[in-house]
DNA sequence: TGAATTCTGTACTGAATCGTACAAATATAT
DNA sequence: ATATATTTGTACGATTCAGTACAGAATTCA
C-alpha cells in the first residue's frame, strides 16, 4: 500500500494536530457561506471547525487569509465541476444543462437554507474594498467565460448551433445564466424553478431546437 | 405657489431637524453600498449622513430597519430606471441596450471604486439568514423578470423577434445579462468591457440582426 | 530518560460595536 | 414669558470581536 499522500506522512515532531486541515477548511467555508465574510466571527469558525482560535491562526493565519483559502478552494471545486460537465462528448444542450445541474448541486448543498454560490453570495460583497478578493473573483469569472466559450465554439464546429451564431455572445449568456441562478438560489427561489429556468435558457441559447432534456 | 409637499410643511413643534431624511437615506445607502451591510458600522453611517447615532435611531430605527429602507429605495429607483428604458417606443434592441446603460449608470455611480448593484453587492449576502431582505430581493428579481418579459412579448407582436422565439426564455436571458453585469461591475471589470458584453448579449437575444447600436 | 518540538486551551487585552440615558438646545403654543 | 415638544450631542454601559501570551499536554529525537 502506498504511503498516505494526503498528509504527506510527514512524521511531525511535536504534539499531533487534533484536526484535519482539509476538512477544517471545508467547515470554515460552510461558516462563511451562510452569513458572509464580515458577519462571520472567528468564534463561529472556531465552533464550526472544532479548532480553538490559536490553532486557527497557526493553521491559516488571520480571518482574511483563511477566507482567501476558502475562496480559492471553492473556485477549484466549482470550476472543475463546470469543466467536467462541459468537457464530455455530450450534445451541447445536454452539456450546458449538466453544468447548471452541477452548479445547483453546489448551491443547494449543506444542511440549512440554500446558500447559492459562495462567490456570488459572499465574495462579491467584499470585492469593492478588498483587492485580493476582487482579483480572485475576476479571474474566476473569466475562467468560466472561457470554458463556456470553448464549448460553444466546439458546438459551432459540430453544427450544434446555427451557422450565424456568435459563440462569444452566447458564452456571455451561458455565464449570465449561471450567475442569475447563483443569485436566485441564495434569494430563496426553489430548485425546481431554477431547473426550469435553466432549461429555458439552454433552449434559447442553443436555438430552440432543444427539448431533449 | 403650492405649499411645500416634500416635507408636508408640518410646522413641527420642537427643535427642527438638522438633516433632510431623504438625502440622509441616500448617504446611508452609499455607506452600505461599499462594504456591505455587516461591515458597515453605525459610526460610519453617522459620519456619512452627518447625523449622530441617537438621531439615526429616531429617524430610521436600528441598523436593520435603516438598511431595509435603503434597499426599498434602491429597488424603487432601479426598477423605475429599467422600466423607463423599456417602456418607450424604441426598437427592442435599443430598449434593451438602454436598460443596461441605465444600470451601468447606477453601477458606476459614486466617487470611489465602482460598486455594482446595491442589491447584488450587499443584499444578496444577507438573504440566507434574513427573511425580510430575502423577500425584498426575491420580489425585486421577479419584477425585473416581468418587465423584460412584457417588453419581449411586445417585441414579438411587433415582429422584432423571430416568430419561433420564446419571450419567457429570452426574458430570463435578459435578466441574467443584467445580473452578470451587476456582478462584474463590482468585481472591477471596466465599464467599456461591460458595454461590449451588453451589446453582444442584446445581439444574441434579439436574433443577431442587430448592429444598430 | 530527558531535551526539544509542536500543538491545545484558557485567559487576557485593547479596540470596536450597538444601543440608550440624559442634559442642553431650539422651536411652537398659550 | 412660560410651558410644551422635539432634536441634538455627549457620554456611558454592555457586548462582541480579533488577536496573542502563556502554561500545559503530547509527541519525536538523542
Amino acid at each position: 500500500m502506498v504511503q498516505n499522500k494526503q498528509t504527506e506522512a510527514p512524521k511531525r515532531r511535536g504534539r499531533p494536530r487534533a484536526y484535519d486541515p482539509q476538512s477544517a477548511l471545508e467547515r470554515a467555508t460552510d461558516a462563511f457561506w451562510g452569513a458572509g465574510y464580515a458577519a462571520t466571527s472567528l468564534d463561529q469558525i472556531s465552533a464550526a471547525t472544532g479548532m480553538n482560535r490559536p490553532s486557527l491562526y497557526a493553521a491559516f493565519g488571520d480571518k482574511h487569509a483563511l477566507y482567501l483559502e476558502a475562496l480559492a478552494r471553492y473556485w477549484r471545486i466549482s470550476l472543475e465541476a463546470t469543466r467536467n460537465a462541459l468537457d464530455g462528448d455530450r450534445p451541447l444542450d445536454e452539456a450546458l444543462m449538466l453544468a447548471y445541474e452541477a452548479a445547483l448541486d453546489i448551491y443547494f448543498s449543506g444542511d440549512g437554507r440554500p446558500r447559492g454560490c459562495f462567490v456570488v453570495g459572499t465574495a462579491v460583497t467584499e470585492t469593492v474594498e478588498d483587492s485580493q478578493i476582487r482579483d480572485s473573483v475576476a479571474a474566476g469569472l473569466r475562467s468560466i467565460d472561457a470554458d463556456f466559450e470553448a464549448r460553444l465554439r466546439l458546438g459551432q464546429e459540430r453544427d450544434e448551433l446555427g451557422g450565424d451564431a456568435d459563440p462569444a455572445g452566447l458564452a456571455i449568456l451561458a455565464s449570465a445564466t449561471m450567475h442569475t441562478i447563483a443569485i436566485r438560489a441564495r434569494a430563496g427561489i426553489a430548485r425546481a424553478e431554477l431547473q426550469e429556468l435553466a432549461r429555458k435558457a439552454v433552449a434559447a441559447i442553443c436555438g430552440r431546437q432543444a427539448g431533449a432534456i
